[in-house]
DNA sequence: AGCACGCCGACT
DNA sequence: GTCGGCGTGCTC
């Protein structure tokens, strides 16, 4: 028998499956979806099992599997599918798809290793660099001299360099103790033990106060709660009063949490209406893509629970995604609330253990309901019953990076597969959704108002052109006068900047020099708090300077405005207002996003001051004031989908305001306080927003009336990724119908990041049936003739065509 | 001669 | 992606 294995390498000549020998002790435990170490050329490799069949065509010499890497498959034959079916669509690696399906705990590591093969016959080199073992794994602790040695005796024959497949998988292990006598045996040991022996008189008392019943405890709390050693653990292991056993236990990130179980609220009108067209399709088998459009604070999470909880007792499994920053303990807590332990969630702060064993905990259906972000869409649930998608037009929902998928694409794909409806939901829609949506492809749902009936928040804009002639600082005296009035009435104020770090960027008032990053072509942010210039694109850091490197004078300056600074300002103008500042700086760590909204949700803050991730799913019925530090910068993006995302965080962060019962007011600063994005969500009004921008759209050829395809091709060297790009469009030219558009190549908006340079070429369709085979003919060429110095990268409608 | 470096093809 | 083989050119 042999296996078709797909191997762990990220070349396109590999992309396809490998075959291999199944050796006779493996037959009949190696199965299709399972990991296997396989040889590959003088390596090692990991490889994913895509079918196994009685024949090879291979006529080369063909290898047998060394070792199987699970009991059970990791991937199901859906996944097998969903697999392929990704590869092609995203042009991205079969293993790579692979690879994103899984916790990262199943890629494995490669480490290589030094072989003597005849110890007896080089005794020398045996002792004085084997250490007296047949191997060496640790490269690194020889000298550059050494392992001249080494790799001349290989050479020779004498060595050989072998390598080696770790699996990172772990399962955690917990020690128990099993009593092994009863309290009155106990009792008798105890009385025969020595008086001096004073320790071990105290564990047997504390064997011997154990609950009747109870006959094992964990090892950890036993000598904790009596304050015993390990070797106190030890001597009663030996002296046969208990014994020790090692259990498998699930890392649960929200263990010793309690979650008060909650029940369904009572549905509205407008709820009832839009559960009950659902739960009719679901009942008639009739499964559609819904689009849930339905204000902030209208209840879609209600409905989403409930509409679970239907699938669920149905013996089905549901899965939901929120995008990655609104994944808030908020939102976790009424999941399990509602349905407690059967409910995993996934989520990039979990670390790699807890996610491999929600991940577990998932395959082994001990949860059916999944809660988390992008990459949850393909957890191994079976059956599944739902899948929503809440905030669906939040761009976190396509990964930036290969396989570059949407997770609405996923969604869709894996709803057919399952027969099961795919909920959409959002405030405001994508104008791809909604338009969708319009052609009846998505069935519209509506939800106008809120919940409660509370009205929707009061939005105010602010004029920063008038406001300029009277005060030039960064809030407006509207503004100030609306934050004393909270501070006052002991009330909360969120507000909203949408630009980290402390000035945008660092001048020289009398040459005009800007400090840039010299990896990048962007100018470095400055950061207050560690005093440190940063670039937001590479990473790279270095000193504030006191003179302006170019012309020495002491004329640097401080432009544009950051979250530090305003945290400072603020400070300044209410000394006694208590303030969190939240952006990626201070919520890096583990653990902190949770524990800075924990405080200002417990009003231990006044103002919560941050960048979109505040935006966000909060619901704190305390904050009665939202402010817009600055409206235009999203808007000024050079982006087509500005406005769409201008109106979209307007709206969802003046959503945040007058949640509880106290009434909300919103206030958005803008120097354009006449664009249509700003003062449509000050009216809170989508469907002129939506009809505006389409409008737009249709004038411009942009997305959703034209598909797009975006291929950047990057280097070190400039000339070669331009030389590089013009073949490409030359190759498109002659492929693709007349009504393509094909734009470029151009220099990406920041044309060089980390030391390369990028060019992008984009292509605007309506139909275009050659365009992936050319484009998959294309990943083929490009990476023959160019090797490794050129890359050229795929990314089928991209979020932004920056 | 000895080896560092770059290029190329193969990988079941 | 990574390795080994091979050719070129440089150094001790």
């Amino acid at each position: 028998m042999y296996a078709k294995v797909i191997v762990d390498v990220w070349a396109n000549q590999l992309n396809r499956p490998f075959d291999y020998l199944i050796p006779e002790e493996f037959e009949d435990i190696i199965e299709v979806g399972m990991r296997v170490a396989v040889p590959f050329g003088s390596r090692t490799v990991q490889g994913f099992v895509m079918d196994i069949v009685l024949e090879t065509t291979f006529e080369g010499k063909i290898s047998p599997i060394i070792k199987p890497m699970d009991l059970e498959p990791v991937l199901t034959p859906e996944m097998i599918l969903l697999g392929q079916h990704m590869s092609q669509t995203v042009f991205a690696f079969l293993i790579s798809c692979y690879q994103t399906m899984l916790p990262p705990m199943l890629k494995s590591k490669y480490e290589k290793y030094f072989h003597l093969k005849d110890p007896e016959a080089y005794p020398e080199i045996y002792q004085n660099y084997f250490n007296g073992e047949d191997t060496v794994e640790d490269v690194g602790q020889f000298t550059n001299q050494e392992l001249a040695k080494l790799l001349r005796l290989r050479k020779e024959g004498v060595v050989s360099v072998e390598h080696k497949v770790i699996d990172k998988a772990k399962v955690k292990m917990e020690d128990w103790l099993i009593r092994l006598q009863s309290p009155m045996d106990y009792q008798v040991i105890q009385a025969a033990t020595p008086l001096k022996a004073t320790k071990q008189k105290l564990f047997l008392a504390a064997l011997e106060a154990l609950p009747k019943e109870q006959s094992e405890i964990l090892k950890k709390d036993f000598v904790d709660q009596n304050g015993f050693t390990a070797a106190d653990v030890k001597t009663a292991i030996s002296k046969g009063w208990v014994k020790l056993e090692k259990r498998p236990v699930n890392r649960d990130p929200y263990a010793g949490r309690e979650f008060t179980q909650t029940n369904a609220l009572q549905l509205n009108e407008a709820q009832q209406l839009v559960f009950d067209e659902v739960l009719h399709d679901m009942r008639q088998d009739i499964v559609k893509t819904y689009l849930l459009e339905g204000v902030t604070g209208s209840g879609k999470t209600e409905l989403y629970l409930q509409w679970i909880d239907e699938v669920i007792q149905k013996g089905k499994s549901a899965m939901m995604l929120v995008p990655e920053i609104s994944l808030t303990p908020q939102m976790v807590n009424r999941f399990k609330s509602r349905f407690g332990d059967r409910v995993a969630v996934l989520h990039s702060g979990l670390s790699a253990g807890e996610k491999f064993d929600e991940w577990r905990k998932i395959k082994n259906k001990e949860a059916d309901i999944v809660v988390g972000a992008r990459s949850s869409i393909f957890a191994p649930i079976e059956d599944i019953g739902i899948i929503i998608l809440d905030e669906e037009h939040e761009s976190s929902y396509k990964q930036e990076e290969n396989p570059r998928y949407h997770a609405r694409d996923i969604a869709i794909w894996r709803a057919r597969y399952h027969h099961c409806p795919v909920i959409l939901g959002s405030a405001t829609p994508s104008l791809e959704s909604r338009a969708r949506a319009q052609k009846s492809v998505y069935q519209l749902l509506e939800l106008p108002t809120r919940a409660k009936d509370q009205p929707l928040p009061e939005v105010k804009i602010i004029d920063m052109k008038q406001e300029y002639s009277k005060n030039r600082g960064t809030f407006s005296l509207e503004l100030q006068e609306a934050i004393k009035d909270r501070l006052d009435k002991k009330e909360q104020t969120v507000l909203l900047l949408n630009r980290r770090g402390y000035s945008s960027f660092v001048m020289c008032r009398d040459c005009g020099y800007v400090l840039e990053c010299p990896n990048c072509d962007i100018s470095l942010t400055l950061h207050m708090d560690v005093h440190q210039m940063k670039c937001h694109y590479c990473g790279f850091e270095t000193n504030i300077p006191r003179r302006c490197p170019k012309c020495f004078e002491n004329q640097i300056r401080y432009y544009g405005t950051g979250t530090q600074k305003v945290e400072e300002e603020l400070q300044e103008l209410f000394p006694e207002a208590r303030i969190i500042r939240m952006d990626v700086d201070t919520t890096r760590k583990k653990g902190q996003h949770e524990a800075l909204l924990n405080k200002f949700g417990s009003n231990q803050a006044d103002i919560l001051l941050g960048t979109q991730m505040i935006a966000k799913g909060l619901d704190f019925p305390n904050v009665t004031l939202v402010g817009v530090i600055n409206a235009d910068t999203s808007l000024n993006i050079p982006d087509f989908r500005s406005f769409e995302r201008t109106f979209q965080l307007l709206t969802q962060v003046a959503g945040r305001a007058g949640r509880g019962d106290l009434a909300g007011e919103v206030m958005i600063q803008s120097f354009n306080p006449e664009n249509y994005a700003i003062q449509l969500a000050k009216s809170h009004n989508y469907r002129e927003f939506y009809a505006r921008e389409m409008q737009v759209r249709h004038m411009g050829n942009y997305p959703p009336y034209v598909f797009t395809t975006m291929i950047t091709v990057s280097s070190e060297e400039e000339g070669l990724a331009l030389r590089e790009a013009v073949k490409i469009r030359q190759y498109l030219e002659q492929i693709l119908t007349g009504q393509t558009i094909l734009l470029g190549p151009t220099p990406k908006s920041i044309a060089r990041i980390n030391k390369r340079y990028y060019f992008q070429i984009l292509i605007k369709y309506k139909r275009e049936p050659q365009l992936t085979r050319a484009l998959n003919e294309l990943m083929l060429q490009t990476q023959q003739t160019t090797a490794n110095k050129v890359t050229v990268s795929i990314d089928v409608e991209p979020m932004s065509f920056l």
